[in-house]
DNA sequence: CGCCCATTTGACAGCTTTCAAATCGCGTGG
DNA sequence: CCACGCGATTTGAAAGCTGTCAAATGGGCG
């Protein structure tokens, strides 16, 4: 068994749910060259523009990537949890399209692009499990433009919520009832292409429809199936493995 | 040079676009076992729910990926042009999360599964390739969840048509200024999240405005740096090779 | 205790949708 | 070569979901 102070060992979980690993392989990932790093609220893991030299582990902590338009209003395009590779995205691509921005308080260990390419062709399991984790994010982002695209704001707020309760589930961060949602209602809106003050109205009604409870930004969920149905959810494009 | 009647030399030009492929890379990928396949117009070339046996290379035609919501409505979420490699996604990911169906008549190259992959790590610089296209998929989903997240009807309609065009433009399809589109308003409106009312209207608009001229589904973009602007466009998350 | 930011609420405006009908384009058949 | 028919496009009017604006309330931190 890994020892779980391993920094690396959050990234070890993660392959090993999307894909299968032996143990030289295992050994391989923990034995990449890394850097730690602490950032603050709000803090910028990769800037708009950035040239990738790291790719970037989530140790501790919650994260997000953002695109800014014109207007000067931003879309959160995914959210992501302790264990992600949050940049294997950009530093594959070499110039960021878009930010990583933390939204709470995280830690993470920055690896040398190189290092993380050459480990996925030098150990084919692992470059697999790499390749399906950012074709898992592909499949978010298909699901998020679906959402946003062709459900009503009621429905979209349903389906992000139950999202983040499997996700959060999956990464051990709650059971899919009740997780503390680090997110201000205008950063809801930012992830559903809504208002603040729709986010509130449509919050309170999944409230009122007794589907969810809230107290502070911790979400329980009361009635599961109830807000599967209200947000026409199906977990299948979240490719987790013991679905 | 490899002989253009190689059925797989659309595959070929796209990974050379998205890597560097020596002699041996470039005999290997035009290798790889096939079966040539025909579609009709809204054929359909994955079904969500499938489990993946080959991967598909677009040779001729044009196809997009789909999702159904509970209402019945669609979201398109990516169009893809002659050349694509339509369905990495979904082979790696094993169980299709989405549709991916013919727009017009459409020729398709079907590999294995299996085959693919072997090469992808047999030949690293053939695997980054595939894996960089698939990021640059990513790069488009993205893109198009803060189109319909962030922009009004009329800005996402001009931003849309600015992405066709460079793409069109990139796959030899016509220059950046005028090129046929194989769409209805109906199927624009599925891209963008609006009615084919709507877009009715807004294209109108641009037309009134100068930006673009339209004969059937042909367009021509009067004013390109009109239409850039008016689309908040900026080609960056394409990742284009020789922009 | 007091400040600051997030949440909440209400009234109103507006962009987009809905519903319907007319027009146009184009392949088919006489 | 022209009439017919069907689907796509176009247009108008009205409804509605969501956004905007503004102010009140609430909670956390120094």
């Amino acid at each position: 068994m890994i020892s779980s102070n391993e920094p690396l060992a959050p990234m070890l979980g993660k392959l090993c749910a999307r894909g299968t690993l032996d143990d030289a392989d295992r050994a391989a990932v923990l034995a990449l060259p890394y850097k730690l790093k602490a950032h603050d609220a709000d803090g910028y893991i990769v800037r708009e523009g950035d040239i990738a030299t790291h790719s970037c582990l989530l140790r501790t902590g919650f994260a997000y990537r953002q695109k800014i338009v014109k207007t000067g209003e931003r879309q959160i395009c995914s959210i992501h949890l302790p264990g992600d590779m949050v940049d294997l995205q950009n530093s594959l691509l070499v110039v960021a399209d878009h930010s990583v921005q933390c939204l709470t308080r995280a830690d993470t260990a920055l690896i040398p692009r190189e290092a993380v390419i050459e480990l996925a062709f030098r150990r084919p399991n692992i470059g697999l499990a790499m390749w399906y984790d950012t074709l898992v994010d592909a499949a978010i982002f298909r699901e998020w433009t679906t959402n946003i695209g062709r459900r009503d704001a009621r429905t979209r707020l349903a389906h992000i919520l139950c999202e983040f309760a499997m996700r959060m589930a999956a990464a051990g961060l709650g059971d899919h009832t009740a997780y503390d949602l680090p997110m201000s209602q205008q950063e809801l809106g930012d992830c559903t292409g809504l208002t603040p003050v729709h986010v509130n109205r449509m919050l309170r009604s999944l409230e009122e429809a007794g589907l969810i409870a809230r107290k502070q930004r911790s979400v329980s969920i009361l009635d599961w199936d109830g807000l599967v149905s209200a947000g026409d959810f199906d977990a299948a494009y979240l490719h987790l493995p013991n679905a």
